[in-house]
This record gives structure tokens, C-alpha cells and sequence, in this order.
DNA sequence: TTGCTCCTCACGTCACGTGAGGTGGC
DNA sequence: TTGCTCCTCACGTCACGTGAGGTGGC
């Protein structure tokens, strides 16, 4: 359980100074889009967020259009994007004096992340089966009296053989050896 | 572009070795399975893999066994599991001596994980829907000869206007500034 | 004034990647 | 014998996590 930098127990409600239109603190920005402050640090440094203006001592302040823009970030980051992709995708604009060119580019670069998207959510659709698949086996073992047998790694039992061949992750969870 | 510790060009065929029955190189077996010797020696490490025999040279000998554990790993690790996760799962059998509690805590792990991977496809399938409505909307600047409003950040577009309140990634990677 | 929030280093972590320099095996 | 494959360190990388020690702001 990985300890978040920023109290949980916030005396101000973060939902209503989002709207509120006054600037955020990196603590509220940080709440309002569910990640830490070192991360809203670190894309600062990484250039992804703008150097955000300052109080005089030296405090972070943001307005709602970064907010939207690190809500945007995290997500592309949940899906798998690396910064560099991101960083990337961001660049295209800048690199292009011609609307159309630009958007040529973009929208080829978006084709290639989508066809990434679509394996990746394959190989979860997979697994996620495999699993439920697994769970179904094993609840075949819910009643199993033959204690005897499990500590002897279940050798030779119908339902263990059976099971297995339907599910390649009871192999490796059930009967492997490390 | 990351490159292979091992070669492409391999001058005996992988998979008629893999199904001969005789025992696999290191190398065949990360060929086999999509994955380089780095990673193969990193889970022996951490104890994922079986300490593999070795030939008198110290060179690495596997059998098929290993091969099914190592793509079941992969899987694994490629659906988003840490390898401290897989470990978990892995041992959940040795810390039982009763089958029917065995299988009730690996099903209720695997149910478990199987929500995570419920919320982690939401986040990819929703990040795919958003590319492919960006892609859209990028469609309608193909043949946009504005190129003077271009480099304003296309502002006062009405294309632009109606994309953005349709697409929030192209806020960011539109109309971002950093 | 109190205490929570924020600040800047700076080292740690996870899952490998990437050489360096040396030896094995068909 | 040649050259490809494998060996063991060991440092590098990516995207942050986690203190330490100090100051700001309602």
C-alpha cells in the first residue's frame, strides 16, 4: 500500500474550489485528477505541464485549463503511452507550418497508437478470460477432502488434470514448482 | 528502436527445435516465447523461472515445461501484473495444507485481479473510442489551406471549436502550449 | 501562533536494457 | 578453426516513490 504524499483528510473540499475558478494548489490539482505531487512536479520538469506561475513563496498555482491538460496526460499514461509517445504526439503541431500537414501526421500517429491500443486490450481480453476460466476450475475444488493427495501436488487427480487443460495459468499457479 | 541481445537471422529453426522434445538453448527458448535472455535470466533470479540445469560449459538447458511457465509469465506481466503479483498468486499453494482453502484464496486472488483488469480495459477501451474520434475530426483539416490561421493556434476555427468540445486529446495535442 | 501544505534536493525502486570482456559448442 | 551463442558483472533507464530538512499561508 504505497503511501500518497498529499492528506486524505483535506479541510478544504476539493471539488468546490475546482469550479470555483480561483487558481489551484498543486495539492488540489493533484486530488482533482487523482495523482501525487511528485508526479505534477516531475511532468513539470519533463516539460508536459507548463511551468505553472508562483506565489511569492515560490508556491505552485494552476488554473483549470492545466488541470484538463494532466487529466488528459494521466490517461494517455494509463493506457500504456510512454512520456517520449506522448511527448511525441504533443510535438507533431509545432513541427508542421500547414494545417493539413499537420493533421496528416497526427491523425497517422493516433492510427498507430489505436492499432497498439487494440492488441493491448486483446491480450487483457485474454487473460481476463483465462482467468474467470481458472476461478470456474478451482471452484470445482472447493470441497476437496484429499488432503493427503494436495500436499502431494495434487498428482494424479482427475479434476486437476482436467482443469488444467483448459487453463494455462493453473500450470503455472497450481501445479508449478518455483 | 530497442535491439535484441539475440539475433534474428538464428540459423536453426526455432520452432522445429521447440516441439523436438530435446532441450532448448536460452536462446530458443526466449525466441519461442517472445522475450530476451535478459528477462528469462532476470526471473531465474527472482525465482519465476526454475534454476535451469546447465551444461558443463554453464550454458542454460530448458525443457518444453519451462517454456509453457515462462509464456504463462509473460502473459502475466504483458496483462499488467508486477512480477511481486505473480509471486503472490504463484505461492498462495505452498502456504496452504488443505486443498479446498487452497482454492478458495487463489479464487478469490484471481477474482480479484480479474476487477483490476475489468477497470483497466474500461481505461483502454475509452482512450481508443477518444483516438478514434480525434482522428475524426483531424479528417476535416486534411484539406484546410488556412495556413496563416494555422500558425495562430488556429484560433477562431469553428472546425477546431467543434472538435475540441468533442475530442478533450485534442486540447492537448492540438491546442496545448508547452 | 499552530499545523497543515508546500518547497527543493537526492537517493530508492521496479523490470528490465545495454554494453564490456570473456568462454562454449556444433 | 571460425563465428555465432552464451556467460557474468555492472551500470543505465523510465516514471515515478519516499524521506530529509526547511518554509509558506489561511
Amino acid at each position: 500500500m504505497p503511501k500518497r504524499q498529499s492528506s486524505a483528510k483535506s479541510s478544504r473540499p476539493v471539488a468546490r474550489r475546482v469550479d470555483s475558478g480561483a487558481p489551484l494548489t498543486i495539492g488540489e490539482l493533484a486530488a482533482a485528477s487523482g495523482t501525487t505531487l511528485r508526479t505534477v512536479r516531475f511532468y513539470e520538469e519533463e516539460g508536459l505541464l507548463s511551468t505553472s506561475p508562483r506565489t511569492e513563496g515560490r508556491h505552485r498555482r494552476y488554473d483549470s485549463a492545466e488541470l484538463s491538460r494532466l487529466r488528459a496526460l494521466l490517461e494517455l499514461r494509463s493506457a500504456g503511452l510512454s512520456l517520449e509517445q506522448i511527448r511525441a504526439l504533443m510535438g507533431v503541431r509545432s513541427r508542421h507550418v500547414r494545417g493539413s500537414s499537420a493533421s496528416r501526421e497526427l491523425g497517422e500517429a493516433l492510427g498507430a497508437q489505436i492499432e497498439v491500443l487494440q492488441t493491448r486490450l486483446k491480450v487483457l481480453r485474454r487473460v481476463k478470460g483465462e482467468f474467470e476460466v481458472a476461478q470456474e476450475r478451482l471452484s470445482e475444488c472447493a470441497d476437496c477432502h484429499d488432503d493427503a493427495r494436495y500436499v502431494r501436488q495434487c498428482e494424479g487427480c482427475e479434476t486437476l488434470l482436467r482443469s488444467r487443460a483448459k487453463s494455462p495459468f493453473l500450470r503455472l499457479l497450481w501445479s508449478g514448482k518455483p
